[in-house]
RNA sequence: GCCGCGUUCGUCUAAGGGCUAGGACACCACCCUUUCACGGUGGUGAUACGGGUUCGAAUCCCGUACGCGGUACCA
């Protein structure tokens, strides 16, 4: 029987989670939604130097938010608890001794000084910087070198050691990756990278293999950056539980920001958001914008970020999240890495906001007019508002200059663009037509609007004249939905209103 | 330096040997609209370079250039 497909995102809490984080897992989520699979989120805390406190909690207000919800986490654990790696720690040791045992890895006693004097004394213009591998452990202080007896000795003195990987010499290691296809690494070129640190914590390498067969997790996801190092990965599945239970990687390009890898600078630089939600850094009391403080929908920005690195094979390009399910496919998601365009992301949002119903945002756009000073009673008005100005809304900020002037008569009229032309008829007109509406018994734009042509032609003015100026008495400026639309949701009552006070301003020199 | 990955309009991308290289964002023009948008129509604009293979190459192969990533007891 087929193994169900489990993917895994494994974070480590050092901030917030930037746009290529999120885009990772999102194609986990889904992939494995797609295949009926679980979505397993797992926390790679074995570095407590770079440990931030509250990152762990914005990951899972990010995926909340997100909609990205995992199967299995430190919060709704699953089978294979615990999910935090600093929790998981005694099961790494076995395994690197394991490794020890079978020759294929060997501990290491080179201080921190010793490791900096050597890649001092072999930097040279041609290697810059010297690795710890093949050539150079034989002149090191390490289980390869060092008498038996000696090793025992420092081992039971409790010497700070790490255990570092033995890479063999001349072999090619090769692997299949769902996006790349074949991939190959002469074992010659790689290090021996550290397995399990002084501190007894595993470095990401041992980790990942251990907690992936431990968790049988079926398929990876992981950034680009991660491919020179997945010959370690392939080797040390090899060695510890058989290449033929090793789960099926995809490494992932790259997002780019205006000028190379996207960075947090660039977000401050050019303006837009490069974390899903504001992250404070509580170590430098630094504040990073988030696109859902920007005022983007969760769908726009989920849709854009896939649309960042895959694309169906048609031409469409807005998707829900359940589409992005039916329609994902692993194998067209691009190799190249793809440069993030604010103004793309601005449109996809424009493009939500546009297609959801209010009811989706509108308890964001209360808590913005409540900034403003502005509470909302009348639910059913707000929502008629909201949906009459939806479309010429890119941000959810937008929300108030299109609309605010339903819920305050305009305080100062800017009356230049018609008073010029403003004249007596024009005055006796308003006079009437403010007067004649509140006889109106039908009242929406239609027969407003049918009600107001009709006057002018009595009075002798294009109707067209007049709209400007009525504009100008409803909201204050040359802005706005129709005006008969607007006129419709104020009410005869404040219609009126309006365009009596507004008269007074008019007659003002 | 070494290793790896990549390269189609300014940007995101389609086209996996064969019609004038298609779409979207942005930009420009026009239409619609006596506000501003939405919308509609059209336009500018790309296969990094050089060699092969082939009747035919964006597509396959080789080289060059450029970009990115890695080269930590970080992930």
């Amino acid at each position: 029987m087929e193994k169900k497909v489990r993917v895994r995102f494994a974070p480590s809490p050092t901030g917030g989670l930037h746009l290529g984080g999120v885009r990772t897992v999102l194609y986990n989520y889904l992939f494995a939604k797609q295949h009926g699979g679980d979505f397993i989120l797992r926390i790679e805390d074995t570095d407590q130097t770079r440990f931030v406190p509250g990152a762990e909690e914005y990951i899972f207000e990010t995926l909340a938010w997100c909609g990205l919800e995992p199967d299995e986490s430190p919060k709704h654990p699953g089978p294979h608890a615990p999910y935090r790696q600093s929790e998981r720690k005694q099961q790494y040791r076995q395994y690197a001794e394991e490794l020890v045992q079978k020759g294929y890895a060997y501990y290491a006693f080179d201080t921190g000084e010793e490791l900096d004097a050597m890649r001092q004394r072999l930097r040279t213009d041609e290697n810059p910087s010297p690795q710890y591998d093949r050539t150079v452990r034989t002149q090191m202080r390490n289980s390869l070198n060092l008498a038996a007896e000696e090793v025992q000795r420092l081992l039971q003195e409790n010497t700070p050691h790490v255990i570092r990987i033995k890479m063999p010499e001349g072999e090619t290691v090769s692997f299949t990756d769902m996006i790349r296809g074949d991939i190959q690494f002469d074992t010659s070129v790689v290090d021996d990278k550290v397995l399990l640190k002084a501190d007894g914590m595993p470095t990401y390498h041992l980790a990942v293999v251990v907690d992936d067969y431990l968790m049988e997790i079926t398929h990876a996801f992981r950034g680009e950056e991660w491919l020179p190092s997945a010959p370690v990965h392939v080797l040390l599945w090899r060695y510890l539980f058989g290449e033929d239970k090793m789960p099926q990687w995809a490494h992932l390009p790259l997002i780019l920001g205006p000028s190379g890898k996207l960075s947090k600078r660039d977000g401050a630089k050019y303006g837009f958001p490069v974390f899903a939600m504001n992250w404070h850094d509580p170590k430098t009391g630094e504040l990073t914008e988030g696109f859902r403080e920007r005022g983007f929908l969760p769908e726009a920005f989920v849709n854009m970020l896939a649309m960042l690195g895959w694309n169906d094979g048609t031409e469409d390009e807005v998707f829900s999240l359940e589409e992005l399910i039916r329609r994902f496919s692993i194998e067209k998601v691009h190799k190249g890495g793809a440069r993030f365009d604010y103004e793309k992301a601005k449109w996809f949002n424009h493009e939500w906001i546009k297609r959801q119903p209010v009811s989706a945002y509108a308890q964001q756009v209360r808590s913005i007019f409540a900034e403003k000073g502005i509470v909302i009673s009348d639910e059913g008005y707000f929502t008629q508002v909201l949906e009459l100005v939806k479309e010429r809304c890119t941000m959810l900020a937008d929300f108030w200059e299109h609309s605010y002037f339903f819920f305050k008569a305009p305080k100062d009229i800017d009356t230049s663009a018609v008073k010029s032309k403003w004249n007596d008829d024009k005055a006796a007109f308003f006079k009437g037509f403010a007067k004649s509406i509140m006889s109106v018994s039908n009242w929406n734009a239609a027969s407003l609007e049918a009600l107001f042509k009709q006057q002018a032609e009595a009075a002798g003015i294009k109707p067209g004249e007049l709209q400007l100026p009525m504009r100008l008495m409803l909201v204050g400026g040359k802005f706005g939905p129709p005006v008969f639309d607007i006129a419709a949701l104020l009410g005869k009552e404040e219609t009126g209103y309006r365009i009596n006070s507004a008269l007074e301003e008019f007659e003002r020199p």
